[in-house]
RNA sequence: GGCCCGUUCGUCUAGUGGUUAGGACUCAUGGUUUUCAUCCAUGCAACAGGGGUUCGAUUCCCCUACGGGCUGCCA
């Protein structure tokens, strides 16, 4: 097979959101597999909602997520000359005529069709007015749009993921290919763009589903090549609503604060509508690459669960190198361990990386390894801390004080005899200590705690927790 | 209204003309763990409905229902 040139067309009126970035993911894939091309195209002619801001924000989220794009970015604003004189073209040769029906006229005729219960065809008045007759409405100053001249007959293709899609002709209106204004509008654009660009594979949102016989119509009346199509089912938010701006956490940038590395929402978002046909779920990029295939990518839309969004997550932190751990914190947060030794640091992961599910947990539990004073929650207090608890810690702190040696033997031993004092379990006895010492009712062994932090921040942190907590 | 697409546990999905309809997440219970998280075990839970075709349909066909998309001088 060829190589593949592949695009993600996004148009920048809003964020990338989830369901953005799983397309542009299959895309890249695609590529990737097939050691094609992947090229990013901007969908900006929309001019009244297109943002720089948004483009900005795009190519950033699709950086930070790694799915690097080949070449240029490609503003389909600037080939609107091209675009326009494509259409000059088709009008000269007969396979688009100007149509001189204003938009009243239409949303009128729109609306009667919708009270009587008709299907709403765009009337054919001017489709067979011959170039004299249209230039003579034209000389008038009439203003008109131009659409294509739909021939008779049937547009099918086979679509990678639906198969066989089957469309009669009389069902499509000629539709507008160019504006009163003069600018071409989306589905005639796109099959341009598709085409200029080389596009083999046109993979994209199945919202286009029902576009594609018409831009096959513009591919065939321009006498271009149509590339192959696979489309790609939507993704749903929790209310079986598709994915939009309305639903909460949709933009890819709120995951990555959230702390969900790229690698993770990658794995969970190529689960969406794509069976690796094994049981296997996690899966690093280069297995993604080597797994993925359109044959097994789902027809029905999928619903984007962030439970197991977080239990893939979980995954991957369980896998994670920790200098690349210590790499991912620092650029979520640049005053993460600051100031702290690069051994440091990779001690307090090594205890913490494990019961984490995202970089935000890490960061909660390795913090009380950082931080000068522990701050302590009074509401956790009151649930934990009882007459015998400040007993404990004044007891352990005499015990610290008299060994001479501050090791997992000792402290097991000391711990040992606590016990025995108060006639407690270890799991009781280690409670108090473990919030005085880190304000927190869960996290590494107490021993392992205790060692890392030193005898002189234990003993300090324990005397003055005993104090505040009293 | 018309056209196109879809429908297996709550969610993501596997699967076959004859299966105890499988796995994963979630949830519940138990176990491991000094806490928490992990991990392990067990359990709950699905073929949208109705007609066909067939000895037999979750699987093939039709209809209905439901959901989605398109039907824009948005993309």
């Amino acid at each position: 097979m060829n190589k593949p040139i592949v695009r993600f067309a996004p148009s920048p009126t809003g964020y990338l959101h989830i369901g953005g970035a799983r397309t542009a993911l299959f895309n890249w894939l695609y590529a990737k597999k097939n050691n094609g091309t992947f090229l990013l195209r901007i969908e900006d002619t929309d001019t009244e909602r297109s943002e720089q801001k948004y483009v900005d924000q795009i190519s950033d989220a699709l950086q930070w997520l790694g799915l690097s794009w080949d070449d240029e970015i490609v503003y389909q604003s600037s080939n609107i000359e091209r675009h326009q004189s494509v259409v000059v073209s088709m009008i000269e040769n007969g396979t688009a005529y100007r149509c001189f029906i204003t938009k009243e006229e239409l949303d009128n005729l729109r609306e009667k069709s919708e009270q009587n219960k008709e299907a709403f065809r765009v009337p054919k008045t001017y489709r067979d007015y011959t170039e004299s007759q249209q230039q003579e409405l034209v000389d008038q100053g009439k203003p008109f749009t131009v659409r294509l001249k739909i021939p008779d007959g049937i547009t099918e293709f086979d679509d990678l993921v639906y198969g066989n899609i089957k469309v009669n002709n009389n069902d499509l209106d000629d539709f507008i290919i160019a504006r009163s204004d003069g600018t071409p509008t989306y589905n005639f654009v796109v099959t341009i763009d598709d085409s200029d660009m080389n596009i083999t594979h046109v993979i994209r949102g199945d919202d286009h589903l029902a576009n594609t016989p018409k831009q096959i119509l513009v591919y065939k009346a321009l006498g271009l090549n149509v590339p192959t199509f696979a489309h790609l089912p939507m993704i749903l938010g929790a209310d079986k609503k598709r994915l939009s701006k309305r639903h909460t956490a949709t933009n890819v940038q709120e995951y990555r604060d959230k702390g969900y590395t790229s690698e993770a929402i990658l794995n969970y978002l190529s689960l969406l509508g794509w069976n690796p046909d094994s049981e296997q779920e996690i899966f690093n990029l280069d297995d993604l690459i080597d797994g993925f295939n359109l044959e097994q990518v789902q027809k029905k839309p999928a619903t984007f669960d962030e439970k197991k969004l977080l239990w893939v997550s979980g995954q991957h932190m369980a896998k994670i190198s920790i200098d690349i751990v210590i790499l991912e914190l620092e650029k979520l947060n640049p005053s993460w361990g600051q100031g702290q030794s690069d051994k440091y640091k990779s001690d307090v992961l090594s205890l913490t990386k494990d019961r984490s599910k995202t970089l935000t947990d890490l960061m909660e539990i390795s913090d009380t390894f950082f931080v000068d004073h522990i701050i302590y929650d009074m509401d956790i207090k009151n649930k934990i801390w009882n007459e015998i608890s400040s007993q404990i810690i004044d007891d352990l702190l005499n015990a610290i004080n008299i060994e001479e040696n501050f090791d997992k033997q000792t402290l097991e031993s000391i711990f040992e005899n606590l016990m025995n004092q108060h006639d407690l379990s270890l799991g009781k006895l280690m409670q108090p200590v473990r919030f005085a010492l880190s304000g927190l009712t869960y996290g590494p062994g107490i021993f392992d705690t205790m060692l890392l932090l030193g005898k002189d921040i234990c003993v300090k942190r324990l005397s003055e927790g005993v104090k505040e907590l009293s």
